[in-house]
DNA sequence: GAGCTGATTGTCT
DNA sequence: GACAATCAGCTCT
């Protein structure tokens, strides 16, 4: 399986196989516990209208950055997958780059440096110089060579009015760095 | 721990 | 002009 062939899945097949993975922007991330799947034919996704000016990256090719802003304040990374399919990416366990995620967050307890996509964004860096940008290149550095996590938790997605019943929120159980626990 | 509210701005109808 | 894949800070229990 190559990188791109990774992605190149179902997205609900991706953003499980997501959880253990270690991610780092420019030096500076840990390991994904927490992701979200969207898919082009779902009405939460921001695809399911169809291609516009903020979703392009969304149609674009698979193993690529899809980042928008969220609430007019926070910005959120996504892995593309399929056309119109992305994973959120909401939570990490951070590993390096911990002091300047603290400095970014402007808050000293770990678990609150990258506990939510919003979160996790200004930890990392992230903006609109990503939009697009393949992941197999810096500044991304993603391995997807890991190990399974030992117990995923699944759930309906966080922050939606529409398709609120579908389970595609996944995480890894029982880790302290989730956005929210899983009921 | 759960639940409510305001902040803030790009995007699409 | 309505609304949003969020968060921090507040209340009450």
């Amino acid at each position: 399986l190559t990188f791109a062939d990774f992605f190149d899945r179902e997205v609900s097949d991706v953003a499980p196989d997501l959880l253990g993975a270690t991610l780092l922007i420019d030096g500076v991330g840990g390991i994904i516990v927490e992701t979200e799947a969207y898919r082009h034919d779902d009405p939460a996704s921001h695809a399911f209208p169809g291609p516009t000016q903020r979703n392009a990256a969304m149609f674009g090719p698979p193993a690529h950055a899809y980042v928008y802003r969220s609430y007019g304040i926070h910005w959120c990374l996504n892995f593309v997958c399929r056309p119109g399919a992305a994973v959120l990416i909401r939570a990490i366990e951070p590993t390096q780059g911990i002091d300047l995620m603290r400095e970014r967050r402007g808050v000293e307890d770990i678990r609150q440096l990258c506990s939510g996509p919003g979160k996790l964004g200004e930890a990392l860096g992230v903006g609109p110089h990503l939009y697009g940008l393949p992941l197999r290149l810096p500044p991304f550095r993603l391995s997807v060579g890991h190990p399974r996590p030992s117990a995923l938790s699944v759930g309906p997605r966080i922050g939606l009015t529409k398709a609120v019943d579908t389970p595609w929120r996944f995480g890894i159980a029982g880790s302290p760095f989730l956005s929210r626990r899983f009921v």
